[in-house]
DNA sequence: CATACGTGGGA
DNA sequence: TTCCCAAGTAT
């Protein structure tokens, strides 16, 4: 029976599989660099990041040599930095502690940051072939369709159960393939919203799917409404150079550059009238408390908005004048050439604001009698 | 156990 | 427009 059900799968895996560019690779480190990268992200969003970083950093070592800025330069756009952060520290950490070879136990690999339950054990099956069985959201998903699970699958509980059903569905010496089978039908077939149960190869063994439960499963608690935060952005001019202060590690776009900002308490709901107005002020005196600097508003430059998974922004973004005062406190500051940023790797909202003030270059370029 | 952490795409 | 999601991890 078991037998069957994965021998079912494994057949559909080989002749149906997607082609990409980590499968036809044996390099533990590449098939570590896809774990990550694949982390909460789409395939097609991760290929040409994949290219990429494999081309700047094809070995362990190299990325290990490199400085954490190039990693997370390479990272820009791909989300959740610390995973960048995270897989350079590994890199060192695997040179130094682990003579450069990448562990092969799942207890090791849970020893590099970054790497947690799941991405041990991808690693641990796919590239060195251990008999350990992932966990991931499709798989979450596959199996609580398969056994028509009603608990919680994101629970500790719910966790605990299907990992206990995985490792024991697990045929012994297939389970890279497995597993990777395994996360190709929820990624494919299994998919969350409009399953297709008439395309899939193990329908004969899904529970919610004979008793037409496969919209109602898996089972989660929704989350709560994503708050709104207002932030004033400073573009400071000083003799054709703007003001560029790198973000703490820990937090939202840890590592990267951003404009001076400061946060701006919440307007009330739908009343943002006269928001921009005393925005300018609160940046003028926010820079001066945080970071030292005297600043003059000249103009609104642009108001951007932008979507993070737990709230929505607004940023108000004004071009400013220093007049006095040298960048001091927590933060590391620069002054840069507006045609230097591409250097600096930066968040969504300040990439664009980089680009804005590329296209009209000539208004920030250095004065004449300077 | 709950929360923070990015971005882009589909319904 | 708004909401939800997509090969999780760290705190």
């Amino acid at each position: 029976m078991l037998a069957a059900f994965a021998g079912a799968l494994l057949n559909w895996y080989q002749s149906q599989q997607r082609s990409l560019p980590w499968r036809s690779s044996s390099d533990p480190y590449q098939i570590w660099v896809s774990e990550v990268m694949l982390q909460q992200t789409r395939v097609e969003t991760v290929l040409p990041y994949y290219a990429r970083w494999l081309e700047r950093f094809p070995t362990v070592d190299s990325l290990a040599a490199a400085s954490q800025q190039e990693a997370l330069a390479m990272w820009e756009g791909l989300g959740y930095y610390s995973r960048a952060r995270n897989l350079h520290r590994a890199a060192q950490k695997v040179v130094k502690e682990f003579g450069g070879r990448i562990p092969s136990t799942v207890a090791e690999l849970r020893m590099l940051p970054g790497i947690g339950a799941y991405t041990a054990a991808a690693i641990a099956s796919i590239a060195f072939g251990v008999d350990v069985a992932v966990l991931d959201g499709n798989v979450k998903r596959v199996l609580a369709r398969l056994f028509n699970y009603s608990g919680d699958v994101k629970s500790a509980r719910g966790e605990k159960e299907l990992s206990m059903l995985a490792q024991r569905l697990l045929p012994p010496g297939q389970a890279g393939d497995y597993n990777q089978a395994l996360m190709e039908l929820g990624a494919t077939i299994c998919t969350p919203r409009t399953p297709a149960c008439p395309r899939c190869p193990v329908r004969e063994w899904c529970q919610a799917q004979q008793l037409g439960l496969q919209h109602a499963r898996p089972v989660t608690r929704k989350r709560a409404p994503a708050p709104r935060r207002v932030f004033a952005v400073g573009v400071i001019r000083k003799r054709g150079r703007v003001l560029l202060t790198q973000r703490a590690d820990d937090g939202l776009l840890g590592g990267l550059w951003a404009f001076p900002s400061v946060s701006l308490i919440e307007a009330e709901t739908g009343a943002s009238s006269g928001a921009p107005s005393n925005a300018a002020l609160d940046l003028q005196r926010g820079l001066r408390q945080s970071l030292g600097v005297c600043i003059s508003v000249q103009a609104p430059l642009q108001t951007l908005s932008h979507a993070y998974t737990h709230f929505r922004v607004t940023a108000y973004v004004f071009d400013c004048d220093w007049l006095a005062g040298q960048p001091q406190g927590q933060l590391r500051v620069k002054w840069l050439p507006v045609s230097w940023l591409v250097r600096y790797p930066m968040g969504k909202i300040d990439r664009s604001i980089a680009r804005h003030l590329a296209r009209t270059h000539a208004a920030y370029a250095p004065h004449p009698g300077l």
